[in-house]
Formats: C-alpha cells, sequence, structure tokens
DNA sequence: TTATGTGAAGTCGTTCACAGCC
DNA sequence: GGCTGTGAACGACTTCACATAA
C-alpha cells in the first residue's frame, strides 16, 4: 500500500487525496444517501455534481483520486460509490466524541440528528458549571438511545480513557479552551474540533480545524460590503 | 478606485483581494483586538502571524493586498492596523442579521457574545415551532441591550423589511432550510450563513456560505483514519 | 541593523478537452 | 452516442528571498 522513498516519511501512492477533494467528499456522501433514501439507483457526474453545488469536472476528478468506481456511458452506482466514499472517510467505523462544554452550543450539537447517522457517536459530556454538572441528555450508541450524564471537568481525563474517544469537540467559552485542548491532547486526543474563537497552541501531530461563527459573518459582511461599493460605481 | 475594461463588468484595481486572504483577515482583527486590549501598542509580523497560527510570509503578503500599513524595520502599530483591516471587512459600520430558526443553534448564536463585538446587531428572530414563537431574548442593540421577541415564521417577510437586515442565517432542520433561503432572497437578503446540512440553490448574485458541523467531523475522522494507516505500516 | 513589502519561483487546485470504454 | 477518467493548460495561493526603507 505504500512505498518508502528512503529518505522522510514513506509517502503513499494513490492515496494522496488533496485537501480540498477530503473537505468535499462529506458533501457527496451526504446527497449521494439522499439520492438513496429518494430510490435513485444511478447517477451521472452532471446531475450528482449539480446537486453538490460543484462543477461536473471537478467532481470526477475528486472521484478520480479514490479510484474508478463508475461506469463510462452510464454513471454512478449510487451505493456502490456511497460505499467508496464513506470507506474513504473512515465513516464505516463509529468515531468516538467527547463534547466539553454543554451550553448552547454544545446542547446543538448533541441534538444534531447528522452525527450519528454519518458514524459518529457522542461518548461523553463534560462542563464545568456545577448547574450543568449531572443533566442528562439522550444520545445514541451504536443504534440504542443512551442517558449520557455531563461529567465535572475534572473527570476529562478519565472520561477519555474509559471511553477511548478519538475526537475532541471545545465548545467552551474562549478563555477556557486553550487548557481544555491542552488536557484533551495530553489525553491523547489527536484530533480536535474547536468552536471557540482562539487560536489553539498545539504539538506537531495534533489536528485542529476551527470553525468560527464570527468569522464566516465576517466573509459575508466583506463581500455585501463590495457589493455596495460596486453598485455606488455603476450609478456614475 | 474602478476602472472599465471595456467589456464585462469593471474590474478593481487594489481592491482585487484573494478569498484565502479575506478568510484571514477576520483572525487578524481579532488577534489585534486581543493584542490592543493586553496594552500592546506595536507588533512585528513575526509575532502578529504566530498568534494567528500563519506564517509571517503570508501575513505580510495578506497585508499588501490592503496596502502598507506597517513601518519597516519596527512592524505594525496595533490600533492603526486594526482600524485599517476592520475597515476592509466592514465592520465599522453595524450589520443587521435576522436568525430563522431559535432552536439550541439559534440560541448558541444569540448567546454568543462574539457577534456585537464583531460589527453584528441580531435585529430579529423567527421560529415556526408555536412554543418558541413569542419567547424573548437578550440581544445588543447599538450597545443597549433589547429584548428581542421571537415572530413567527410568517412575518419574515415584513421583519426583514423592517429591520432593512443584510443577512441572514439559517439555523433551521435540513428539510425546511431551502424554503427559507427562497424567503430570504425574496425579501431581498443576499447574503446567507447556512447551518442546515444541505446544498441550497441561489440566483447569482446571492452569496451562502454554509457551515455543517457534521462535515468538520468528517474531515478529522478522515485524517484519524489515514493517521491508523500510517503507524500499521510504521510497525510493519 | 531590523523588519516590511513584493517580484519571482514553486506548489496546489481547477478547468479544459478529449481519449477510452460502455 | 454518452459519460467517465485523466493528462495538460491554466489560474490561484504560498513560499522564498531580497530590495527597500526606517
Amino acid at each position: 500500500m505504500s512505498i518508502s522513498l528512503g529518505k522522510g516519511r514513506p509517502r503513499e501512492i494513490g492515496r494522496g487525496i488533496p485537501d480540498a477533494t477530503v473537505a468535499r467528499l462529506p458533501v457527496y456522501h451526504r446527497v449521494l444517501v439522499s439520492l438513496s433514501e429518494a430510490g435513485v439507483q444511478t447517477v451521472s457526474s452532471e446531475a450528482l455534481a449539480a446537486k453538490c453545488g460543484v462543477s461536473s469536472a471537478k467532481f470526477r476528478k475528486d472521484l478520480s483520486y479514490l479510484g474508478s468506481y463508475g461506469t463510462r456511458g452510464v454513471g454512478y452506482d449510487v451505493s456502490y460509490l456511497t460505499y467508496h466514499i464513506s470507506r474513504e472517510l473512515g465513516s464505516a467505523q463509529p468515531w468516538g466524541v467527547v463534547i466539553v462544554g454543554v451550553g448552547n452550543l454544545g446542547r446543538a450539537l448533541i441534538s444534531y440528528r447528522g452525527f450519528t447517522s454519518r458514524g459518529f457517536e457522542i461518548v461523553g459530556l463534560v462542563d464545568s458549571h456545577p448547574d450543568v454538572v449531572g443533566e442528562s441528555f439522550a444520545a445514541s450508541e451504536r443504534g440504542n438511545v443512551v442517558q449520557l450524564r455531563v461529567r465535572p471537568l475534572a473527570d476529562l481525563e478519565v472520561m477519555v480513557a474509559d471511553t477511548k474517544a478519538q475526537i475532541g469537540v471545545i465548545a467552551t467559552p474562549a478563555d477556557c479552551a486553550q487548557g481544555v485542548c491542552d488536557r484533551l491532547v495530553a489525553s491523547g486526543i489527536r484530533s480536535i474540533l474547536n468552536f471557540a474563537p482562539v487560536v489553539l497552541d498545539v504539538l506537531p501531530g495534533v489536528e485542529v480545524r476551527k470553525v468560527d461563527l464570527a468569522v464566516e459573518l465576517q466573509i459575508l459582511a466583506f463581500h455585501e460590503q463590495r457589493r455596495g461599493y460596486d453598485q455606488e460605481a455603476s450609478n456614475a
């Protein structure tokens, strides 16, 4: 599967999927699942790409990094392609997720049905606020609905170890995010999704993805403003 | 400010800021504000870039699209640079935001302090659920804390008109997102932030940004899985 | 001397256009 | 004939390295 180049880490052949492609695979996967639920069995790159909001050329190029899963002159078998994308994404096996911070955002994540259906299991909830600790939330685990009790922040390390969680979600205020992050990493977590509006400092080998709600709005505002300028200019 | 090239739309000179740069400006801005609050008056590209998680070369290149706001041999004046970035982003003037869907996610947005501090004002809340309609939430408007009452989905168009909102946030379940989107666009909204896991179909001229929480997790899972393979390979 | 600002080089991603296969 | 899969051309972004200015 992988060949060594003699120096540095072994470099995979045929597995070097560009980041931009990886970022789109989940969308392809989601749309394929919805097509499957609608009873569609075969789909062309043109039709599928349109539903995903990308060009058909980009879609085919993306798939070419995974393999040849289509049939020329026909299109793609929906379930066959779904399987291969989900395999590539690793959503075949379930990933354990620990959520730190059970405020409104944490609750939104817990109640988000999309998680379980895409191979994620919330296996732990932690909060520092005494009022929240002890509260229970419904979450699904291996298909069954279970009640998850919020545990105190102090239990973070133990819980990660007990649940063998692989992914940590930081849904705390900004000022405690770095501390929580350090403790997640110390517990062995190497994949972190950060909602706090701070740049987290981590050791190499740990991957952090961030979602900053205000940043997205600011990008929208930038374009909105620019549109205003353009309109002014065209009125001249 | 803009020159016409004879055919097509006029192309701006000196204003063609790359998307990748625009996406980073909010981060620079946020870090600058925090430096300012810490009493720092001058900062080098090296130091600032480190705090933003980017290379200093990238940072300087980004700034070069805005203008020359530094001093060679010295660095950048924090407040001067903050001003110019916020001006470019349009966060000098406040933007009106309407939130559709007041579930846990909508509430998380309402309670998110970062919005108001970065030039956004939540001016309207809409929900379709009778239990939620009529509830009040504290939001800040022009510095003052006001109570915002959730109005029924039917009032969406009227509310957008009344409040002159420029940005719409869709925090509804996936199945009503497209309908809400169409109504926002019909009301005159041209900037939409979509949290529902669907690809929205909009007319050209409308900008949609999407945040899909599960997609971010899936990208993490992809890399986590690949790490597993790599480890396996190195054990051979 | 120090740190910015920026052409030039290099890398990455997208689009094109068509060969290859059904 | 139709649609996939993909080299090649193109464009966007990043990194480099240094001229430039305080």
